[in-house]
DNA sequence: AAATGTTTATTAAGAT
DNA sequence: ATCTTAATAAACATTT
């Protein structure tokens, strides 16, 4: 063997010669090339940060032992705890499939929906999701719930090490996931999961774990998000379904996805979501429609994806949901205004659900990532960015948080709450972006006329177009524009969600518009109260779901972060929000956030400021390995345009353990 | 009819 | 005890 090689080790070889230098063969030197290469492989990827790996999965880890689960998700198809929860493991080949097993999914899909009407009027078979509904079974829900809370294990994300690297999966999973029982180190890998299928590590992990594995395929075909590599678990996830839509939408570049996409997104990883069950996408649709950070972005005419814009970002740090950073949760919430959208407006002909005719508008300010938007300003990309998403590469969809500091520092942009003063003229915002010009940002529903605008229920539909553009691009102005426009500007921009905050009480002012009168029969059933001061739901509603979007403020001071506490699973909190931060894995802290000057000026306020932020760090380590990565990086890494960290720059991909945090809140 | 959205309601669990 | 949150169920609306 050697001997070929030495052959060739000509002396004459200016590399020959440099080989002899140092003394090395030529053998050598292949041995070192090929470990270099897998070297790089793999460690492009994910693994390159084993240390932050490390520590990301122990504060994770930790934190996340420490923090209770939420055990209230439960609910939904765990009923017993035992049963079910194999989840076929359909779904793992579906990773790698989607198109196919999409079709087949929705086949059975519908099947499976005749099939529960059917059950449901039985009751007692179900066979999927054993949540009968409460009332008819009591039984059914209740005792799931609780015993689906007494059987919780745990997972631990350790165990699974089996993950490579792939910091990202190791820490992706656990951090978000957190399992009620206690998972069986065995094997790491529900049942369910791809099993190897899945190639967790290297298979290359980046970015393209995404749906479709293997060949890219068309355009077409390419799915819009992308999902975490790895295996995937087949246990419940302790998360909210606000937090699951959070990550899906997140996952996407542009921080939209269609709500099939969501669906799928969260089958995927979360395979025990199947898509046959139409009881939690009946839910998530719930939570599409009633939640205020979830908006809607109107694509052409009739498509319409969901959007979660980048002043809302704090809400899902972590992969988690936490509501009480959601500036317009919790505006509403003391509005009493509930609902996202349209409540009727008082007395009003509310008649019927709208929706028919009106177009939306208004466009929220996109950020695309082809655009350099970001790049150009430092001082905005910060925190996000930093917040990046540790895996960078593998989630692009985090960068575009980079974003978020743009729209942080505008908040005017939207939100209604900001309009506070829009004023009276509520209309303007529409004008007043129009006048914008390019903005985008408008309000949306229908601007004149009319709209209904009830500050208050102003679903908010943002219309792409608007948004990107034609080209689809966004425009980079509008962002910027934003964020010198916070300084208060009028805020014209608005999305309109909802009105304003406080003050104004458009109601009056609005126009209100009757709309149409109610051509839609009332609903039989309970007739609701169109009419009906209804509004309210509130009143009572109010807490039924509404309380949904809404939130209190009140503990805000709170924040306690669970911790602790026994790692019993037992009485998860929902509280401790769990959600809120799963460590590691999602959308890391940011890590250096604001630290960096402009970006302090800019959002003066920016709800991460917390000063327990972390701090970015020259000296770390991993700032280093950042660069590195970087540089050599962008390439395969990702794919995206983007490139791992768009360029951006200079912030962390992966968050520091260390640093932030300490402990259970990770970043923050 | 199906997919997608909205709205009401109910219930359980957790927080105060 | 009461309030809040999240999950779930289901009716209804709209569009395709």
């Amino acid at each position: 063997m050697g001997q070929g090689d030495e052959r060739r080790n000509a002396p004459d070889s200016p590399i020959g010669q440099l080989l002899k230098h140092l003394g090395m063969t030529r053998e050598d030197l292949q041995r070192h090339s090929s470990q270099m290469r897998e070297f790089l492989t793999t460690e492009s990827t994910p693994s390159s940060l084993p240390e932050d790996r490390t520590g990301f999965s122990k504060l994770g880890v930790d934190g996340q032992s420490s923090r209770k689960p939420r055990s209230r998700a439960s609910s939904h198809g765990n009923a017993s705890g035992i049963p079910q929860t194999p989840v076929k493991p359909r779904h793992s080949s579906g990773l790698h499939k989607p198109d196919t097993m999409e079709a087949t999914i929705e086949r059975q899909n519908k099947l499976a929906r005749k099939e529960k009407r059917g059950r449901r009027d039985s009751n007692a078979m179900g066979p999927p999701s054993p949540t009968p509904g409460p009332a008819t079974l009591p039984s059914g829900p209740s005792t799931s719930t609780s015993t689906s809370r007494d059987s919780k294990r745990e997972y631990s994300p350790q165990e699974s090490e089996t993950q490579p690297l792939v910091y990202f999966q190791g820490s992706y999973q656990p951090s978000r996931l957190k399992y009620k029982t206690p998972y069986h180190s065995t094997s790491p890998l529900p049942p369910s999961s791809p099993p190897p299928s899945t190639p967790p590590r290297c298979s290359s992990p980046i970015v393209n774990v995404v749906s479709s594995p293997g060949p890219p395929s068309n355009d077409d075909d390419e799915v819009p998000y992308v999902i975490p590599p790895g295996p995937y678990p087949a246990e419940k996830p302790d998360l909210s379904y606000a937090a699951l839509i959070g990550q899906a939408v997140l996952s996407s570049k542009e921080h939209r996805l269609s709500l099939q996409h969501i669906y799928e997104w969260i089958s995927k990883v979360y395979p025990y979501y199947k898509r046959t069950d139409q009881i939690w996408m009946n839910s998530i649709r719930h939570v599409l429609s009633t939640s205020i950070v979830f908006r809607k972005v109107q694509r052409g005419q009739n498509k319409s994806l969901w959007a979660i814009l980048d002043k809302d970002l704090p809400c899902f740090e972590g992969g988690g949901f936490d509501r009480r950073l959601c500036e317009d949760m919790n505006n509403a919430k003391s509005k009493a205004r509930p609902r996202k959208r349209r409540a009727e407006t008082t007395s009003e002909p509310p008649v019927k659900r709208f929706k028919s005719e009106r177009p939306p508008v208004a466009s929220v300010p996109c950020y695309h990532p082809h655009t350099a938007s970001m790049l150009a300003n430092p001082h905005l990309q910060p925190y996000y960015s930093a917040y990046g998403y540790p895996y960078a590469y593998a989630n692009p969809a985090y960068f575009a948080t980079m974003r978020a500091p743009v729209s942080y520092s505008q908040p005017q942009v939207q939100t209604a709450a900001t309009s506070s003063q829009s004023p009276p003229q509520a209309v303007p915002d529409l004008s007043s972006s129009a006048g914008f010009s390019s903005s985008p940002v408008t309000s949306l529903r229908e601007p004149t006329s009319s709209q209904n605008t009830d500050p208050d229920d102003a679903v908010e539909i943002i219309d792409e177009q608007a948004m990107l553009g034609s080209d689809g691009i966004e425009p980079l102005a509008t962002l910027l524009r934003s964020d010198v426009l916070e300084s208060d500007p009028p805020h014209k921009l608005s999305i309109k969600e909802n009105g304003p905050p406080s003050e104004p009480s458009p109601k009056s002012l609005k126009p209100s518009q009757p709309p149409v009168p109610p051509s839609t029969p009332p609903r039989k059933t309970s007739s609701r109260k169109l009419g009906s001061p209804a509004s309210p739901a509130t009143s009572r509603g109010l807490r039924a779901s509404p309380s949904t979007y809404l939130n209190p403020p009140a503990s805000s001071s709170t924040i306690t972060i669970p911790l602790a506490s026994s790692d019993a699973p037992k009485t998860p909190s929902r509280s401790s929000r769990s959600n809120l931060l799963p460590p590691q894995y999602f959308p890391p802290p940011p890590v250096t956030p604001n630290k960096r000057p402009g970006f302090s000026i800019l959002t003066g306020d920016s709800p991460f400021n917390s000063p327990s932020k972390s701090v970015f760090d020259p000296h770390d380590p991993r700032a280093v390995l950042d660069e590195e990565l970087r540089r050599f990086g962008e390439r395969d890494l990702y794919s995206s345009p983007v490139g791992l960290f768009g360029k951006n720059k200079g912030v962390l991909l992966y968050q520091s353990p260390g640093v932030p945090s300490p402990g259970a809140t990770g970043w923050w």
